[in-house]
RNA sequence: GGUCAGGUGGCCGAGUGGCUAGGCACCGGUCUGCAAAACCGUGUACGGCGGUUCGAAUCCGCUCCUGACCUCCA
């Protein structure tokens, strides 16, 4: 079940072709660093990426890169955000066009995302974006002024009743009767029309040769011609912010209708907005609080460094389609809560069981199981999904700690259970474990840890508390956790 | 102003008619030399006012509050 903004409801999910996905995710435009509700969006997304992969599905996933066309005003006069920034900055569009991308591709390696399977640009999709542009024109759909290319909106919505506004549940009434205060749109014949091509002036820093004369696209066109190239003129998913469902989905439906007479998208998923104190963070309202600030601790609403890590258990704490507020007490808890995880998962692989029968143990691990797979079928509900598996967490340590024997459990049902947890939480929430010296410590360290516990075992047996504890405050100090077990100690790093 | 989402216990966050979500924090217990971790147990909820129903956090109406979109934004 998937849910799907176009008829708000939630459906089932049948791909076009069966065992395949095309999937379309808009990306950022790239003239300043991510910020984490990016991040957010693109984690999500992730989740689903890999939750179909991990269904068996062949999944095309094409995330774009916006390098051209975003404008800071309404219609002609504005100025492009990405020629903003390079003035500002003095330098070429496109060395921050790579800064910035080098800079998302960072946070979400970090982040512990897949790559997409096509990541393409604006720019280096320039001719087929001209090409949609007189396909649209063909079919009557637009209009050429002063060599600019406008949607002719009008025409659209009287040949396809009920269509514009769909997706964002706008009245076209209403959208007609828009009357914003509009400065300087005398080129449109009506304020709803849209630029699909935009005449450049002589100084402007990027532009392309058109059979309209010199210019630049639009910006919900290479979303349209890009989606088209490589998914076809239909495709399964198309996912985005929840900010970009009007205007820029909705006329990237209008325009591929116009093109082509069929509508793209089968399943729209939106997630929704990250906040910060309640409100949305905004590259527009400078608000951002960056990622690198999460990783290290040193912005404003953080006491200190979170893991990578610990920031996407945190989104998964959470439903893609609710709004989700992001603060430091939410991110000390996640931490914990991460933890927890991790050890039992760490524990799973070292527990036996020995039985061979079927206990209320087995049934509630079959239980268990079966509800984590029922509740990412319900829409991706992770938080669900994580909550089951917590349940199953304690039962793991139940099981370590000798409150359930090992000869209670199936040893099928727990080599199932070490299998599904180990697939869930790595491949489809691709939470890796990093509260371990398996966090690249290496051998040395490992030695070392092992002839201090040793020492620390000696001065215990020998009462020696004295000595014991101050080895372990000082490792503490040093970001070494001891934990004193039946079988001797433990050690793990902090992260 | 228009449209659309929400308001859940100390915090975060699920949940669309009856059955403990979960995480974190708190309290009691077990374990431990002491801790930590873990396990067991207890408590604190569904913005307000009405209504429907045998029964509502969940459906309906009104009301208050918050957020998002309507302009670039994930």
């Amino acid at each position: 079940m998937v849910h799907n903004s176009l008829t708000r409801q939630k459906e089932v999910f049948t791909p076009l072709v069966e065992g395949q996905v095309g999937m379309y995710v808009c990306g950022p435009t790239v003239y300043k660093s991510a910020h984490i509700g990016n991040a957010r969006t693109f984690v999500s997304f992730d989740i689903i990426y890999r939750y179909l992969l991990h269904l068996g599905y062949r999944v095309r996933y094409v995330r774009n890169i916006t390098d051209v066309g975003h404008l800071t005003d309404d219609g002609d006069q504005g100025e492009d955000k990405l020629l903003k920034q390079a003035i500002e900055e003095k330098k070429q569009p496109m060395e921050i066009v790579q800064m910035a991308t080098l800079d998302f591709h960072d946070v979400m390696k970090s982040l512990n995302a897949l790559p997409p399977s096509i990541e393409p640009t604006a720019t280096g999709h320039i001719i087929e974006q001209i090409r949609m542009v007189s396909q649209i024109l063909e079919r009557g759909y637009a209009y050429e002024v002063n060599g600019s290319i406008y949607f002719d909106t009008q025409k659209y919505i009287k040949d396809h009743p009920n269509q514009y506004g769909a997706l964002s549940g706008k009245k076209t009434d209403d959208l007609l009767e828009e009357t914003r205060d509009l400065n300087n749109q005398s080129d449109k014949k009506h304020p709803t029309d849209f630029a699909l091509w935009i005449s450049a002036p002589k100084e402007h820093l990027m532009q392309w040769e058109s059979p309209w004369g010199m210019g630049y696209p639009g910006w919900h066109l290479e979303c349209s011609a890009m989606s088209t190239k490589y998914l076809g003129k239909t495709f399964d998913i198309h996912g985005g912010g929840l900010d970009l469902l009007f205007p820029h989905h909705e006329n990237e439906i209008a325009q591929n209708v116009g093109c082509c007479g069929t509508n793209p998208v089968r399943y729209w998923i939106h997630t929704n907005m990250l906040t910060v104190n309640g409100t949305k963070m905004s590259k527009s309202l400078n608000n951002s609080v960056s990622p690198a600030e999460l990783f290290t601790g040193e912005g404003s609403i953080m006491s200190k460094a979170f893991n990578p890590m610990i920031v996407r258990f945190l989104m998964l704490q959470s439903h893609y389609r609710s709004t989700f507020d992001l603060s430091d007490d939410a991110l000390l808890a996640a931490e914990k809560g991460y933890n927890r995880l991790m050890q039992g998962l760490k524990t799973l692989e070292q527990i036996q069981a020995t039985g061979t029968g079927q206990t209320e143990h087995d049934d509630r691990i079959t239980n268990g199981i079966e509800s984590i797979y029922g509740h990412l079928n319900d829409d991706f509900s992770t938080p669900q999904a994580l909550a089951s598996i917590f349940d199953l967490i304690t039962m793991i340590n139940s099981l370590n700690d000798g409150h359930i024997s090992s000869a209670e459990v199936n040893t099928n049902s727990l080599e199932e259970l070490r299998k599904v947890l180990a697939a869930i939480i790595h491949d489809v929430f691709g939470l890796i474990d990093v509260t371990a010296g398996a966090s690249g410590s290496g051998q040395s360290l490992d030695a070392v840890m092992e002839l201090v516990l040793e020492l620390r075992q000696q001065a215990r047996a020998d009462r020696n508390f004295a000595t014991a504890d101050l080895i372990r405050a000082k490792l503490t100090e040093a970001g070494i956790t001891i934990k004193d077990g039946k079988d001797g100690s433990s050690w793990s790093v902090q992260s």
